[in-house]
DNA sequence: TTGTACATTCAAAACGTTTTGAACGTATGG
DNA sequence: CCATACGTTCAAAACGTTTTGAATGTACAA
């Protein structure tokens, strides 16, 4: 193969390794996945071990994430008694799983403790000391600050796992250019 | 002081590491900026380590990278050799320095090197082989996938840091409202 | 200027995570 | 219904990261 398709190959691999880090995903992962993004052909676990020079456990292992995470699929080929995978090449639709299986509860659940914390120093308003409830409004004004921000990052949230089309090549290009 | 305050305090503290960790930091720093948030008067080393069980010269790691970050500053306090800090309160500057300074940098090397990568593909597009150039144009419209997520990423990453008060609490609860 | 109370540094240890590969399952082609 | 080629598992090892605390550096109060 020819020297720059194998330099794009493999920066692009590192590259959506590195992405995957930013995402919590382990690195190898990221690299598993770019190397199915970025062939024309599925292939099988040996393929990817190879490749990549990692041992099988661990490829077998990083599959299945991945395929929980609707980033890879299986593929069956007749005749052949190994697994073949693919990659889901609809990146809009990896980032909507990965938002909307992980962010969108990490998010919920903080507002849901903010507010519990808004109950709990309204509720002990009574029993405080002076001093206390001096401490707790102060408290108030920081947790609503927390609230705000994660009201923030549900509405982005929202805005990208909502919609189908909403974020895709063409819209995009469009605000940019104009 | 209250039980309430203090299980309010621990739950905040807590939450703020596990949004450090998310966003790549160390979860202590994290905690540390939390206690920080949630302390009304500006603490000492010596405060933060035993107020969070770590050793000292963690806590004078930690901070000087809060301090990098924008997250936390110095507070000299007269007659007193101890450093004492306080929290950027202000969570907007917050995100908004290390949005710039981090994945800022980050989306612009991955374009860079995306666009490499096509001009690669296509000075070695004489050379190659009709496998080569058919593997050529596929991983032409694999990058284009990847251009496009990340440009989108550096339109949302403009938005926020570009704008001082684009993102604000009063603005956001207004569309949230209606 | 000096003594000292503090901050900083960094090597070693603790810790958590990832990787490996051999042992073990399992399902498919024959 | 085997035989076996493959996938999976998991304990141990390798590895990277974080934490500690003692040694060292530094600047302030007196």
């Amino acid at each position: 193969m020819h020297q720059n398709l194998l330099a794009v190959n493999e920066s692009t691999v590192a590259g959506v390794g590195r992405l995957a880090r930013f995402f919590g995903f382990s690195e190898v992962m990221g690299r598993l996945y770019g190397t199915l993004l970025m062939s024309p052909s599925e292939m099988s676990l040996d393929d990817l071990a190879s490749q990549l020079k990692i041992s099988k456990g661990s490829v077998s292992m990083n599959m299945r994430s991945l395929e929980r995470w609707g980033m890879a699929k299986e593929v069956w080929v007749r005749g052949e008694r190994k697994k073949y995978y693919k990659a889901e090449s609809d990146l809009w639709q990896v980032i909507r799983n990965v938002l909307t299986s992980r962010e969108r509860r990490e998010v919920q659940l903080a507002l849901e403790v903010l507010s519990g914390s808004i109950e709990k120093l309204q509720s002990a308003h009574e029993d405080l000391s002076p001093e206390d409830r001096e401490l707790a409004i102060f408290y108030l004004e920081r947790i609503a600050d927390l609230q705000a921000f994660f009201r923030v990052a549900q509405l982005a949230l929202e805005t990208v796992v909502g919609n189908e089309n909403a974020l895709d090549f063409e819209e995009i290009t469009k605000i940019e250019i104009e």
